[in-house]
DNA sequence: GCTAGTCTCTGTATCGATTCAGACTGGATC
DNA sequence: GATCCAGTCTGAATCGATACAGAGACTAGC
């Protein structure tokens, strides 16, 4: 048995409030009797308060949970989200706050108990995923969190950074559309929670329970609205899991048809870097000129000459975790827009003449 | 305020153990009951058994500490790390159990009472410096831990998974040896705690505190020794860091002196592709063909052509993870040592003839 | 010499749950 | 009709600390 607070109290021969003392507050009292209190808790192998029993008084925990509303291997999967989590990490250590990563089991009860039973002080959303249960589960814990992305619900004080994923995804669709393409898929992860992988339809882009995902798959379509190609003549491809393989699998067979997409517009890097995968493993000669463009920019992209969209990695993560450790005073100042921008690399490039 | 057990009790009119068990031991009580229970709690807004005050009483936490003793950020720089703290994710996901991610303040003082305060019920220490003082925290607290390097001085009971840095680091000076080179730079983090970047001087191997900086710098000595290089005649270059950066600068100028290295031996891929990156800036014309050999085989040391060990990283993190969470029976099997592989690549090649 | 004020230190209440021995009920068993 | 038992529920003790009001000693000021 570990010795308590209470056992150097009586070794000391003071009470337990000053052994307490000696540790959290060391102006309360001498600083010869807090040299006696620490000697003694050395000698007795004390270790220093509890952690837990010094949270449940103290009414906060001293860390903050992030939560990947998915499979926790994808935090680690996805280049983009191991940067937003350095940025976490960094602004964390800042404030002296540790990081508690969840888990969640497939189960939504269960994973809706893991939530409840986290002990932090707040949660940093990072979506992917169909998050409403989680920032249930959250608010009534009375927890504060901040979120990844804007949703249209949100009450006016919850803080959340994100980016304007609709004016984003239209740049990328754009410069494809300039470029001729008018035969296009799209591809994305969770489009339809639980679909296959593969194509699929879906009647209108409102209809996407995803709001990141919703977003961007509109501002793809808003541009080609603009150049006359509507919802219907898009080709919309689910890559379940937004790992390159999945991306890979999606893709495959869909540039057999009679007529071909010329482009894919990815949802983000990795998916976009799993097309090229696909694309790749063909014969030279058998290889169409598919341009392909995707979303994050991450390290991988520009080793791969892809088109993407940048968006600040690191930067939202460092303004997730500050937004909830140091919350503006300004409600106002808890919505965060970051801006993003096209990079155009070789993935991209005009329709090859038929 | 939010509503405690109590609330609910008083509530339903049954006693607080009642409503405990209605959320922990199910089959405590009939159905019925505990439906009005859950009922009411869910109507008062009661988000469940709050998680601190259940550790306290319970005596265990449900997460483990992942200690990465130097900077946090550094866990998500270097892609090994990552892929570590992946596997630890993946074993910890298994067993429902969190990962908290403690960030340790530069001052000693700060530190160990940022591992004393972390609540969690053990730790997984991965090694990037001098982690005694890390240790012994974690002993005084009883807790159990698993570290990522062999200790000589560790209990035989003391946990770890690691490889033979010695044997790993030989092979691939050897390849390095056996390709003609004899002036040789040998390129570590944390050399000597508090050094700067750039060469520096250690009288023996033996010196060197950080265990696994040591063991691969004796292994890369081994090799050289066995060709007549003795320790005097090889260079030694610090980085502290362990990032691109810290390397790039810590080799510039090594090439310029009279009898340059015509070969670096890095002690992880982030150094050895720094080194890369210092010699991709010259001009082509003034850009010695110098060997470079990385440790690890991170995903960009693929890419980069760079010749490696490849150790596996994923497997590294789940297994410590699998050690502390389910711990073997037999203590000898707490101790494991994973396969090594010298991946031959083109950043090596023949001592250029001069 | 008396009041105020400063330093130290103590005692009690409290944070929010879980544990475990035992009380009670109703039905089955002999 | 007494005994046993399984199924439910309760109450007191406990986990290990921190907060806060206040007691006592001592110095300063007038």
């Amino acid at each position: 048995m570990k010795p308590t607070l209470q056992a150097v109290a009586d070794a000391v021969g003071v009470s337990r409030s000053t052994v307490s003392n000696a540790y959290s507050r060391p102006d309360q009292l001498s600083a010869s009797l807090r040299g006696r209190i620490l000697d003694a808790a050395r000698q007795l192998g004390y270790p220093g308060p509890n952690p837990t029993a010094r949270s449940l008084r103290r009414g906060f925990v001293g860390s903050i949970g992030v939560l990947f509303t998915s499979h926790l291997s994808y935090a680690f999967t996805d280049p983009f989200a191991v940067r937003f989590l350095a940025g976490v990490g960094e602004a964390a250590e800042r404030h002296g706050t540790s990081l508690l990563l969840v888990p969640l089991p497939p189960a939504v009860t269960d994973a809706r108990r893991a939530v409840e039973n986290a002990a932090v002080d707040g949660f940093c959303v990072y979506c992917v995923a169909d998050e409403e249960w989680a920032l249930d589960v959250i608010r009534q814990r009375g927890l504060p969190f901040v979120s990844t992305a804007a949703r249209d619900d949100a009450d006016p004080d919850e803080r959340y950074v994100g980016i304007d994923e609709r004016a984003a995804a239209h740049s990328a669709a754009a410069h494809v559309a300039g470029l001729g393409h008018r035969r296009v898929a799209l591809l994305a992860d969770s489009v339809l929670p639980g679909a296959p992988a593969g194509p699929l339809t879906v009647a209108g882009v409102e209809q996407i329970p995803h709001p990141t995902t919703r977003g961007r798959l509109a501002g793809f379509a808003d541009a080609f609205a603009e150049v006359g190609v509507g919802w219907a003549d898009l080709t919309l491809v689910n890559a379940p899991g937004n790992s390159r393989q999945a991306a890979a699998e999606a893709v495959a067979g869909l540039f057999d048809g009679p007529a071909p997409p010329t482009a894919v517009l990815a949802g983000s890097d990795v998916l976009a870097l799993g097309v090229l995968d696909a694309l790749a493993v063909r014969p030279a000669g058998a290889r169409p000129p598919i341009s392909v463009t995707g979303f994050d920019d991450v390290a991988e992209a520009a080793a791969a000459g892809l088109t993407t969209v940048r968006q600040p990695a690191e930067e939202k993560g460092r303004i997730a975790a500050e937004l909830l450790l140091d919350p503006p005073a300004n409600p106002a100042a808890g919505h965060v827009l970051l801006p993003t921008a096209l990079v155009v690399r070789d993935s991209t490039g005009p329709v090859p003449r038929s």
